[in-house]
DNA sequence: CCTACCGATCGGTAGG
DNA sequence: CCTACCGATCGGTAGG
């Protein structure tokens, strides 16, 4: 077995580490799924020894759990920038798709997939907290909708519509692939189209 | 520990307890997911010891293959069926939906959320098996959508279009709740306005 | 379809 | 952060 780095056995970097566990958490989860990771396999991605993660999270769950909330609230944050910085409300829709997309589809989105896939390892508290950011996100995108309605720019607001919208857009993570023909921005525009054609209503 | 029922050790309906085994894989994978699922669990559901599910099933990978496999070919037949009663190309995009979503929301569906979570777990082969009967459906909803296009119900049947559909359609299954507010026919209602509103084109 | 079992692996811990 | 380890569990098999 080859150990890919020294380890940092005493020494500064401590947030570093947990950076660098997380991030590896978060593409294992996706690419096997929280079950079929094992602790080694994400002790061994950063060069770490199958026991010492948990120096740095008390447990294989909250390794997940903290996957899913540091992402959901780096999106929230990305998210609400968008859409202060647009100046009607259909700008405010584009912006909201886009930034939406840009967070679903982007570079260290793997906690996406891994909020879909594995929602249900999560442990009730876990869950209350990984909720509570996802409701806020969500609550962001409900107003650019009743915006835009007041505008005239889609003909209904409700709950099933942005339901529908959601699922439009999350789906997405299935299907994209970065080499594909479609650009992220070729993507929003066309999903933007979908959702509020110019001339639907 | 309790014994459900009383093995029927040997004896005549076998393609049955093959039949108990499929469903309470479905149930249990669809509850906590393929890895997460023991081949003692499903036994236990069945009233079988653990190591008898591999009477019937030579691996457990073969009985997630198979869940995925069964459920698909109904959905298959069912959607052509519904298709295949329509007069007009808006009746057919009508039946379309309302066909998709009973097999994503109706009894039998387990194996819907399998898919989408547990495709990952499936070997190469399953995986090529699986997806050759998707393909099918999903061409099969493709020529309605050219159809309907055709008769001007709605301005585009392009590939991001059919996602976007699918998108919106398979999302559902992650929030609809069957005691909730919206039967299935009301969320085919408002799919359809979702995706083709009459005053579209 | 059951009994009895094996080899492998896993999350987590003690002690340094 | 490592070494060394434990108890539990799991997929699968042999033989009936």
């Amino acid at each position: 077995m080859v150990r890919p780095r020294k380890a940092a056995a005493l020494g500064g970097d401590e947030g570093n580490r947990r950076a660098e566990l997380l991030r590896a958490a978060g593409r294992l989860f996706r690419q096997k799924g929280y079950e079929a990771t094992t602790i080694r396999d994400i002790a061994a991605a950063v060069g770490m020894r199958s026991g010492s993660p948990f120096y740095h999270f008390k447990s294989k769950q909250e390794l997940l759990k903290t996957v899913m909330t540091e992402g959901l609230s780096a999106a929230l944050d990305a998210q609400a920038a968008a859409i202060a910085a647009a100046d009607s409300p259909r700008a405010a829709f584009r912006a909201m798709v886009r930034a939406h997309l840009a967070t679903v589809l982007g570079p260290g989105a793997d906690f996406i997939p891994v909020l879909l896939y594995d929602w249900r390892c999560l442990d009730t508290d876990s869950r209350a907290e990984v909720k509570a950011i996802k409701d806020r996100y969500e609550a962001l995108c409900a107003g650019v909708l009743v915006e835009l309605k007041r505008a005239g720019g889609i003909s209904d607001d409700g709950k099933l519509t942005r339901l529908f919208m959601f699922g439009a857009l999350n789906w997405v993570s299935q299907w994209y692939k970065p080499e594909g023909e479609a650009s992220i921005d070729d993507i929003a525009d066309a999903a933007v189209a979908f959702i509020a054609p110019e001339n639907s209503v």
